[in-house]
DNA sequence: CTTAGATATTGATAGACGTCAATATACATC
DNA sequence: GATGTATATTGACGTCTATCAATATCTAAG
């Protein structure tokens, strides 16, 4: 069993995170929700990622066409899919055999506000 | 001698980031890039930083009054400033004995909008 | 139900990172 | 220059994370 790490990971998309954006003092805790979303997008296979689901037509993407641009293994990109959903920044279409990846605007917008 | 920290933490300020944001496709090294001034924004204790300062008069603050608030040692409150300012995100100017930041509102803004 | 292909999970490993105690350096004052 | 305070650096430690190979699971089609 992995509760913890399900948890721990729904914590993430649950943050309804920091409408005050920098302007105001910020509580660890606060600060603690905000990174993790951070983190989850601060890493060049993740931005890679972004940035080929949304350039993709019709801004979704199967992961079948997203792990050679990137270079690495199906694994490792599989892993990187699993923690932008998780983060609630890619949802997940399942087509068939084939997963579908497309960005969650919203929630990229409100991770860019939140540093006003 | 630490020239290659050195250079790898000034390679990020020089990082004149991704005017497209995520609309194309993204090379691995502009997301390398980009990834470091995220991960550089990405920690609960650099976090609250911004939002002291910010929230300080002037928008400026003194390095003697941002340890006590983040509840962290010395050493860690400089080693967090230190990565702010070689990420481009902070100023740092001496007045005297004391150590004054300032946040560099358009890089800021340089790395939301990455996120576009 | 077996096969085949797509995706996810597991386990292992190397490197990065946050943190602190101890120490060093910088700066002003006496 | 010696002292006191503010800040930075060093060294060590535990944790987290990106990655891959191997394996498992899922889905559609025979």
């Amino acid at each position: 069993m992995t509760v913890g790490v399900e948890l721990a990971l729904t914590d993430v998309s649950a943050a309804a995170c920091c409408p005050e954006g920098l302007t105001a003092p910020m509580d660890r805790q606060t600060a603690e929700q905000l990174a993790k979303l951070l983190k989850a997008v601060a890493d060049p296979a993740r931005l890679q990622l972004l940035a080929l689901i949304n350039s993709s037509p019709g801004k979704s993407a199967c992961a079948c066409d997203l792990t050679q641009p990137l270079g690495l293994s199906q694994p490792t990109v599989s892993h990187h899919l699993k923690v932008l959903k998780e983060a609630g920044i890619v949802d997940r279409e399942q087509r068939g055999t084939w997963a579908w990846f497309s960005i969650n605007q919203s929630r990229l917008q409100q991770i860019a506000q939140a540093l006003a």
